[in-house]
DNA sequence: AGTTTGACTGGAG
DNA sequence: CCTCCAGCCAAAC
């Protein structure tokens, strides 16, 4: 398996991001396996927190496996309530609802 | 060029 | 359910 090439790979899960339909979720690890590379789930955590604020993508709609939001960012919960998530007493998003089937 | 650093993940305790 | 941790891999030091 070769290397990813950072542009290319940065691009792809921005393709995927972008397509992320309101209300609804979709895990990093999830997002690595549409673009082919199912290993590197650290790597969209990297594009995703990186992405430019001009490209206007729904990044809030992106959390980990266990429905978690990313960490330091409280407004990531806000944003997503706002379209109608909701989370469950734990503080994660009940995935089994709202985890995005791209089908 | 070696080490540290994550918006991660699955499993163990 | 929670915390801890090894395995993960390129980017940033």
């Amino acid at each position: 398996m070769p290397r990813p090439d950072k542009k290319i790979f940065y691009q792809d899960v921005y393709s995927v991001v972008k397509e992320i339909p309101r209300g609804k979720v979709i895990s990093y690890g999830e997002i690595a396996c549409l673009i082919g590379w199912s290993n590197y789930s650290r790597m969209v955590g990297a594009a995703v927190s990186k992405a430019p604020a001009t490209l206007q993508l729904p990044c809030h709609r992106v959390v980990n496996s266990s429905g978690r939001t990313a960490p330091d960012w409280e407004e990531q919960r806000i944003l997503l309530e706002e379209e109608g998530v909701l989370f469950k007493a734990n503080d994660c998003v009940d995935m089994k609802i709202f985890a995005w089937e791209w089908r």
